[in-house]
DNA sequence: TATGAATGAGGCTTCATTCAT
DNA sequence: CATGAATGAAGCCTCATTCAT
């Protein structure tokens, strides 16, 4: 009894083991320039042992979005809960978490921002290119709603929260993508400092009256 | 002499008509999903014919990176050069550059916007690396000056400009990502106006007193 | 010791739970095509216990030839053992003894008839070869002394003996091949009624004078 | 011009080279038990080479069946062709055609006597599975017409021509499989004299009459 | 200069076999 | 004894690159 819970630990732990490089290596170098070798030579396995786990090289990069579903829906979800709080507080709040989410996992969050349907589409079925798109729409949801809120609140001014949204999203995925490279090319990391930046000059469009802000 | 000004000229012709199909494919299929037959088949040409102008695949990749300078020295400077022009006319006017340049060619402007360091790395040479970043930096610096001009014309509320420069070029490369996927899951092209909503919400930050806009 | 008698019992019952369902599978699937993990699937045993039996996939599928080594030694003995029987009558039986070890263990025949030498020496010990051979130079040896005893009856017209046993396995082969093709490619079952369609044919060329049948 | 029509007789050459040692190896050492490099091993090409050709091993493998067909329609056609001639003259000129054909292409005929549709099955497509099996319907046929003509012309006693030609067509195909395992143990050839022998065995049951000859 | 057939290294995947439990 | 996870060699196939014409 003992024996099988070990074993099923063991299990998921190699499984995560493997997922981890995977991660690593499919966001540094790509789909394509990662053999399936590199990985199991990464989470020092044997190349079988791969295909224990993954039917094959998609699986396994398929599972990689897993995770990135519970960041959406956990993170997102209880760091916008919290209907009372002002709008403007909120997105602070949302530029950390995904500063958080950053450090945690960088590979997740870097699929996401490279997303690229029409690369993907070769290597990714159909099933998967929608779990990957619901992912990023509810991403830019959960934005629609916060800037909905704000203009309840009184605190925005009126704008299309729709297309808002997208702009503060990309805003963010752009930033993502410049300062990683900022950081691999000069080593300097300024990610945080810039996704807060960022807030502050989108509340400096977004906030009405006395509370306009001045940016970072 | 006729003879060797054809030779030349067809030369050029040929090459520029490789590069022509070379773009499309890679920035449609990737780097790697894409052969050399794949190429030499679209430009109706032998598979041998691209290595008589370039050395290899990476360099065929690489040489496909100078079209974009020109658009960066010669389509921004241009944009640009007006120094008496206020400075949010200027941002609209580039934005709409960005947007005729992706009209023309659409898989230049996608290298930009997707480059990722740490990726390129394994495929590029350190060389054509530091092109690349170089006209990344360029196109930031030309933000940054654009900024720094509003702020000069009084047009702009003070602000950081090497940090807005990098805010403002992030969010039309996150732009570009996000309605391209958007474009090819959905088939609807929204382009130009989430370029134009991004430059009124820009200006709605950065525009101080009575010109202060509503967004898009 | 009645702890182990059953032991000796049970591994027994497994090992022949093991061939059967090998059996099954080689001569459906082919040697190649059959896995060991197939074989451990089938037989509900994990794919290590395999190899507490038989030292390799080879040695396994060599395993099958000993019950074939039974119907040859008991039932073709005993089946020829009557040396007062008639000759054709013996091989009218004969056939139907075929017919019947078909029916009981189609995979063993199968080996039998599709014995490739060149295909096998590749895969099977020099020992194995020889004993499927033996197997098979026996079977010969009966057909052969039936027709001696035939001849010495005085029913066969004279004739070599050696040359008309090898005509005889090699129709009864031919047609186990055939007629299984046919069934797996129409799904109706000829087999019993081709056999002895060829007995006739086979005694209606052998049987002198009055006695001669007309065929199938 | 010239350079044309010599490249097109280089490229048949070099097709029918890598065609007649795939067939060797094939039939030598089975489908699966034969390795791409070993086939161009043994034609002194490169692996990749094949692919130039052959879109995958089952092509390749499918691709020897056409001169099978060749065989059939022509060699047998023209040597059943002659309508006048007496059933048991032809029937004697068919078993050397099959053995001309032997030694002339011994890998495509044992492709047709140790054909499997249940083992094929796997690795062949609908389409060539309906091929092979066509190939082997029309020599039967071809049998078929003969014991007919054989009965018409007076010379065969009546009998059911069907069951009759699958019964020949079997002890042809049995004999090959004998006399070929034969040949590889023993380093002895008696396929001519077997089949001659097997002729005069089956004309001694079918022959009516005076004509009915004693066998081989 | 242009061609395209040939090359062969390298990638994904399967599976016989081992071994710790 | 029995298990089944782990191993790693080997197979099929692709494709960047070369070279004879």
């Amino acid at each position: 009894m003992g024996v099988a819970e070990r074993r099923r630990r063991e299990k998921e732990a190699r499984i995560s083991l493997i997922l981890k490089h995977a991660g690593r290596l499919f966001s540094k170098q790509g789909f394509e320039n990662t053999s399936m070798e590199d990985i199991a030579r990464a989470a020092e396995v044997a190349t079988g042992t791969l295909y224990l786990y993954f039917k094959s090289k998609e699986d396994l990069f398929y599972s990689l979005l897993t995770p990135m579903f519970r960041l959406n829906h956990d993170g997102l979800a209880r760091t916008t809960s919290d209907e009372a709080e002002p709008a403007d507080a909120t997105l602070r709040r949302i530029a950390d978490l995904f500063h958080e989410s950053y450090r945690a996992e960088p590979d997740i969050l870097r699929i996401l921002w490279s997303y690229d349907a029409a690369r993907y589409q070769t290597v990714m079925s159909d099933t998967n290119q929608e779990r990957m798109v619901e992912a990023i729409r509810q991403h830019v949801r959960v934005m629609e709603r916060l800037v909905e809120r704000g203009m309840a609140q009184g605190r925005f001014r009126p704008v299309d929260s729709r297309v808002t949204a997208i702009l503060i999203w990309s805003m963010f995925m752009g930033i993502f993508q410049y300062e990683n490279n900022r950081r691999h090319l000069r080593g300097s990391d300024h990610l945080q400092e810039t996704l807060r930046a960022s807030v502050e000059f989108i509340l400096s469009s977004l906030l009405s009256g006395p509370d306009r802000a001045g940016g970072g």
